[in-house]
DNA sequence: ATGATACTCGAACGCTTGTTCTGTGTCAAG
DNA sequence: CTTGACACAGAACAAGCGTTCGAGTATCAT
């Protein structure tokens, strides 16, 4: 017989881990044990929880005991897991950015992108995240190409060297700049060293739109 | 009393569908019908029963009868609809690109990103896509930073204009170019203008690893 | 040999959960 | 007013499902 003796995970383990993410995406909802019993050749359902309780210990799992199919996989993130954020608009040198409304609900929105929360730097799960897709080619020092979608958090604070989208008065524009505050105002940092930065004095008016938590580049365009 | 008289969706229906979503967002199983009850102000399961009825014959929501919590929302994309892609390396000037071995298996990889299906360009859904994160600052020319995750197909046919990871024996290192051909080899064009074009002759040997569907940048780290 | 550990099975128990049936009140059409 | 569709409530039933317990087998160290 095959022998396991307690040394991390077994070939039956793995299996009904991958059992587990199978059935969740097809059907959307965990298996029950008997379901992964079958499946797994496994007659009996205590065995199944067995191997259940063990996997729990492993961290592989979670289980909401006495709930049917109440089990998720936390190995890294078990599909499903994700936020859907809503497209507002472009942004584009000379239009202001469009403001989400309060009653905003990003599940009938046209327009949503699905990001899997694995994918967000500093846990930003904030459901108040908005994402623009970036029109023109003003953003392209910022390495920001035409057709990029940027995920956006609305800016409470900002920190040194965070890329934000910035309304800029005297230029009548809006546009992504890096962030760096000086003794006397602001400096808005290109990302390309071979622009110069542009100089926010204290007194002149800064609206501050967001701050870019994520860039994203479909490929799938021609280019010239 | 509030009635409805059989006209498309109302009130409650949206707001079982809601609860529904967050539910299964943050425990990711569905709900059973008593626990949509009680969030929903319904007091009988018969009559929370009754709504699912209808929200599955508009086609909202999909029912496995007898099968506890066996519901999904069918909306657009119910959430959990996403590709989970192996991060097989970084893509470095000078060094090979790692190629993922057959038996490789993404859902017990320990690097891997997971990428919404909705957000993949021209149906790339085929398993066989994989990751790079670019270290350096070499592939800056083509709008791609450090540490950017790329999602690279791998290629079997090019097109013009698309941007593929190729294998440059002379200069010995792996880039990123867009890819034209032309009448006497290929010509690989830097994103930026102002570098130069690479010219491949047709004798000399070109390996191409993928070509770039997608671009991720998180925005979490400092800039100096 | 002997005990400990790992693993497996089967069955019974009881809570969870979907289903169904009866009944009530409202409202519009006939 | 009667009728019927519609929106509910409540209770009871049956199946689904997790849990627990007793027991059996194989491997290994002592």
């Amino acid at each position: 017989m095959m022998v396991r003796k307690s040394k991390g995970i077994g070939e039956r383990h793995q299996k009904i881990l991958d059992f587990i993410a199978s059935y969740q995406r097809e059907h959307k909802h965990p298996p029950s044990i008997r379901e992964i019993g079958e499946h797994c050749d496994i007659s009996s359902t205590s065995v199944v929880n067995y191997y259940l309780d063990q996997l729990e210990k492993e961290g592989l799992l979670e289980r909401d005991r006495k709930i049917s199919r109440g089990m998720r996989l936390v190995n890294n993130s078990p599909l499903g897991d994700m936020l859907r954020v809503p497209v507002m608009g472009v942004i584009q040198a000379g239009e202001p950015i469009p403001i989400p409304p309060s009653d905003f609900n990003p599940f009938t929105a046209e327009d949503t992108v699905d990001i899997a929360t694995s994918l967000m730097p500093t846990k930003e799960k904030g459901k108040d995240l908005f994402a623009l897709q970036v029109q023109g080619d003003s953003m392209i020092d910022a390495m920001i190409n035409d057709g990029d979608i940027v995920i956006l958090k609305p800016a409470q604070e900002v920190r040194n060297g965070e890329m934000v989208a910035v309304w800029l008065d005297e230029r009548n524009e809006t546009t992504l700049k890096y962030f760096y505050k000086e003794k006397d105002g602001f400096r808005l940092q290109p990302a390309n060293p071979a622009y110069k930065p542009i100089m926010i004095k204290k007194t002149e008016p800064l609206q501050i739109k967001g701050k870019v938590v994520m860039v994203i580049r479909k490929m799938e365009r021609m280019v010239a």
